[in-house]
DNA sequence: ACAGTTAGGTTCGTCAAGTGAACTCAGGAG
DNA sequence: CTCCTGAGTTCACTTGACGAACCTAACTGT
């Protein structure tokens, strides 16, 4: 029935996971867009044991999402940091996306983060838009389309779904 | 330095990748979007372990994520599928944020599958907007505000003050 | 010179989680 | 009555996470 709808295996989704889908990757990188950047502070504020901490950065590093950073704190010897790449950066619309579904559905009370915009304060979100501008609400309103074969059997799903 | 910033073991991220963040749940999700709901078809199109799907979905249930829903195939006992809930249908921005990351970062040809706007055809992708509709290109234009309990409190405080 | 401290790890024993094959169970088909 | 099929469960095995202890190089105080 959905037999070969689209090619699985080259998901960006699971590529994505494998990439940074292990247990403390993505709270080390919300870490890293706090402003940590020291092997200690990570370890001290996350509570992760030592030695995942230490194979979660290296694989970081080595995916291109940190870098290594020497730098020298007076009278200390010189140490390495690890700081956000352009490709690490490119993952914070995920970690919001995390964030705005915890704050809507996880609630205990007022969302314990905010997210304002720098120039005029006003609270910033994530929106899904099309390149002719308009917004979309959510998933009823997108057709995925894979390479060679389109499928209108998905939305049609998707509208049950919605009614249901 | 970043001793008590904010409190992290409140951080929705946190409390969300302890909802999906195991592995396989993002995954099985993803095929929830594209129509799929049967157990067997999950694991023929995910690959994964039957023991660890069987697991994976009864949390999905569990957390309000997925529902069972009662169905009946001609010629066949009645079986339970599994379907998005609205609290399920909220976290397709996750999963075009992570698409969207490995379509950007890990591709090696052009991204498998292509989200259009069902209306108007247009690509469909995510972005960062303000409340006051400016759009912003990155982290690097937002300021996170830590809301403690303590300013929620003071904030509530003041509003009845100004009541009374 | 020498012991102590600190950042940034590694090693190790234990325990939880993921894996694949085999087994179960309920009902419909033949 | 037996076989088949969807939807799981059980089990033995391997991998991964955990916390405590240990290691190392540079610098610091004595």
């Amino acid at each position: 029935m959905s037999e070969a709808l689209w090619d699985r295996s080259r998901c960006s989704v699971a590529g994505t996971l494998a990439v940074v889908g292990e247990k403390w990757s993505l709270l080390v990188l919300r870490e890293a867009f706090f402003g940590v950047r020291r092997f200690a502070d990570f370890q001290r504020v996350l509570g992760a044991p030592k030695a995942v901490l230490s194979d979660r950065l290296a694989t970081l590093v080595e995916q291109g999402i940190l870098r290594r950073v020497p730098y020298q704190a007076e009278g200390e010897r010189q140490r390495q940091e690890y700081r956000l790449t352009t490709k690490g950066r490119d993952l914070y619309p995920t970690l919001v996306a995390l964030m705005q579904w915890g704050d809507t559905h996880l609630a205990d009370g007022p969302p314990p983060l905010e997210l304002q915009h720098q120039d005029c304060g006003a609270p910033v979100h994530l929106e899904l838009v099309c390149e002719a501008g308009h917004r979309l609400s959510g998933a009823w309103e997108v057709r995925p389309v894979a390479q060679s074969r389109a499928n209108a059997l998905v939305a049609h799903t998707l509208a049950e779904d919605a009614k249901a």
